[in-house]
DNA sequence: GTTTACCCTTACGTTAACGTAAGCGCCCCG
DNA sequence: CGGGGCGCTTACGTTAACGTAAGGGTAAAC
């Protein structure tokens, strides 16, 4: 059964702990706009849909974009269907982001190649010294 | 003929330029450590191996690692054999630093996943509006 | 009924990674 | 020989992304 309990909102302790941050991030990411989970009364409550942009937020963080970058790329996500001049602009942004990213991963294979490469002279040398 | 023209060292002006990025900003990273250029009087000599090391400090830059990340893994590069201990310990090190790659890598992955999707929509949402 | 556990806001503090300005030295050109 | 052009150092300024402390509300727990 799709239990109405799976449903139920966190807090934002519970937030902060799954994800393995402070509640001040968590704040601090809502005085940005990054995120607007509900309230009761003053008590924030996180529905499933927060925290999917809470993790695309995060993903965004470890790739090393500022947070304003990453607005502009949750803000995507979930952007109405509009008109036609709004459609082909973010279009075109989705293509930026696109080439920024396969930059990226260029960078992470070169770097990963030179670690293998460092990682087989380490080995070299060891079993030099153990020989 | 390789050239010893080749090996004349560059200006602090001419890595910049070639980098895309500030004065401020390569003298700040020999600051850090992260470079030493040779000094001519008061004057910065960039050579080749400074110069790679800048491209590898760059492209650190762009995956989002901390300057001291980088210090830490620029320095493995060029480590001296050293003891067994040292070479134990480098070699995990990089394992750390892979294993942050890799999952960067699957990050990338992911939003270039996402991004296919958001920009399938917009095109449907065109197509659309144009029929 | 008060202590304990979370939650809130406001606001100043901190760190990293440079930016920017001031003031000086050197060399070459007209 | 007096500017430019380029390079240097010293040192304070700036921005992003939170950290941290102060002060206060509410609700279950003892």
């Amino acid at each position: 059964m799709p239990t109405a309990d799976n449903a139920k909102p966190w807090t934002i302790a519970e937030v902060a702990g799954h994800f393995g941050v402070t509640l001040r991030t968590i704040r601090h990411y809502e005085e940005l706009g990054l995120i607007s989970p509900q309230r009761l009364g003053t008590v924030r409550l996180f529905h499933p849909r927060d925290r999917v942009r809470l993790e695309l937020i995060l993903r965004g963080r470890r790739l090393g974009f500022s947070l304003e970058d990453i607005a502009t790329i949750v803000n995507m996500y979930d952007a109405e269907p509009g008109e036609v001049g709004q459609l082909t602009y973010l279009i075109e942004q989705i293509d930026v982001r696109r080439r920024h990213l396969e930059q990226r991963r260029r960078d992470i294979d070169a770097t990963l190649a030179e670690l293998d490469e460092v990682e087989r002279r380490c080995l070299d040398d060891l079993r030099r010294l153990q020989s």
